[in-house]
DNA sequence: TGGCGCCAAATTGTATACAATTTACGATAA
DNA sequence: TTATCGTAAATTGTATACAATTTGGCGCCA
């Protein structure tokens, strides 16, 4: 190989490029859960050498996609409604203490600026009486950095690489019941209704009122369950989801 | 190299080796908080290639004692005293959920038998009038396993998963404190309320009451935390602390 | 026909060689 | 003396060769 590899970071080029490429053979279900991830298929497929591949697996067995297999190597993690609430539920609690620990930090004005523009982004997509994919698109675009910003404001570095671990499984991240949504008839519906949260987490922060904050983003973590389940009870939009492939439904014959 | 390495997993033998080694040379503060770790350092102090020992430092960054520096290769991590409750706060948080949802699920007795059998195993140490090196010892090893059978009880490997990575992080462990604690005064006193709340908690779950058991669980936690910061304004205490040497001190001269 | 064992292919874990970058140090000039 | 540049050493990232184990299949025997 031996190439120069100008573009980005070149010191490790060749692990993340394998790990970008291999996590999104997962998620596109180019490789189905339970599957054993032989590394020579991964050199074929990607270009690089084992040495970067078996880096990259074990990022993405950290990540929470892959498992160890007990005769070596790994498998690619199969999960189940149980699991997919459980993450949800998990992110509630770390992101509800973020938003109390934020809002005891009575932040200034000038540090919710970020967040404002968020919230005002995503208001005016909300309140278009059509949205379309393109939308959606950037609906989710924000919304993820509005969950973002809403865990950086705690200042906490612990809690903010807790959040990031739990989030790493594709259904748990905040933006999994967007992409649900976008396929079920009230998908407009749930938007003003965390679009409402989201403000309200905003004012509760600004305000220092750090129970509601909490309580608030919890239960907007439960929004987010609520619509994972329903999309969990239909083949089509479980599939939309990112990482949907993983999810093991209940309702599937055996 | 070539050994036959008939001993433990002999599959990949050398990374374990590689992985506990270092684990133990910063947990010892042989490497201190700041310092770069070259690869080939630990290859002529371990005496296996480099290939197991990247393997172990991309797990130990995954643990959260390393972190990668921007010039490549990974340095020790320093936390600070904020890190440390953070991270305690997170454990709380986590088992505190945990013990609700087990006690949700109304376990039956039998399924009580070992975390009532460690609970008694407790209760003879504590009960002792002296309570010497040998006894905090068995307490530690008994503390954590309580607190690993307590989580599993919530039958949510999501949320086993989570409170194993915070407390990969040694000071955030649920014997932390116990250690910190043997070297003041009211040890003892420590032992026993540690203990009242082991007990409140096993009740708790046996009567199916899971806001108890949630709340006593997380009061558990600020037990050790309390311990953990009292520990942090001297030095010998927070010396004893797994890990401690990785702590900065607020006192701490520049 | 079905089960068991042995051999070959596949696959993983380990070691090492090579390339590229970063770091350290010393010489030189202002 | 101090700052800067250039070169050499150190260190990391990558590729590949080798060893050992696992896996799959084929033949043989009951």
């Amino acid at each position: 190989m031996t190439r120069l590899m100008r573009n980005g970071d070149p010191r490790a080029a060749q692990t993340v490029k394998a790990q970008l490429r291999v996590r999104q053979m997962i998620l596109d279900g180019e490789l189905s859960a339970g599957d054993r991830v032989p590394e020579l298929m991964l050199v074929e497929r990607t270009g690089v050498s084992r040495t970067p591949i078996r880096a990259a697996l074990l990022r993405l067995a950290e990540e929470g996609l892959l498992e160890p297999s007990s005769s070596g190597g790994f498998v690619v993690r199969a999960f189940d409604e149980a699991d997919v609430c459980d993450a949800i539920d998990v992110r509630g609690m770390l992101e509800g203490a973020a938003a109390r620990r934020a809002a005891q930090r009575r932040p200034s004005h000038a540090e919710l600026t970020d967040l404002r523009d968020c919230v005002g982004a995503m208001d005016a997509i909300v309140k278009r009486r059509r949205v379309g994919v393109e939308q959606f698109s950037d609906f989710v675009r924000l919304n993820e950095r509005y969950h973002s910003l809403l865990v950086g404001l705690a200042h906490s570095p612990v809690l903010t690489r807790a959040v990031e671990r739990i989030v790493a499984l594709p259904f748990a991240s905040p933006s999994a019941f967007v992409m649900a949504q976008a396929a079920l008839v009230d998908a407009h519906q749930t938007l003003i209704i965390s679009q409402e949260q989201h403000r309200a987490i905003l004012e509760a922060l600004a305000a220092g009122a750090s129970a509601r904050a909490e309580s608030v983003a919890r239960e907007h973590s439960h929004l987010a369950k609520r619509n994972l389940q329903k999309a969990a009870t239909r083949e089509a939009p479980l599939r939309k989801v990112a990482g949907g492939n993983l999810i093991r439904l209940r309702l599937a014959a055996v």
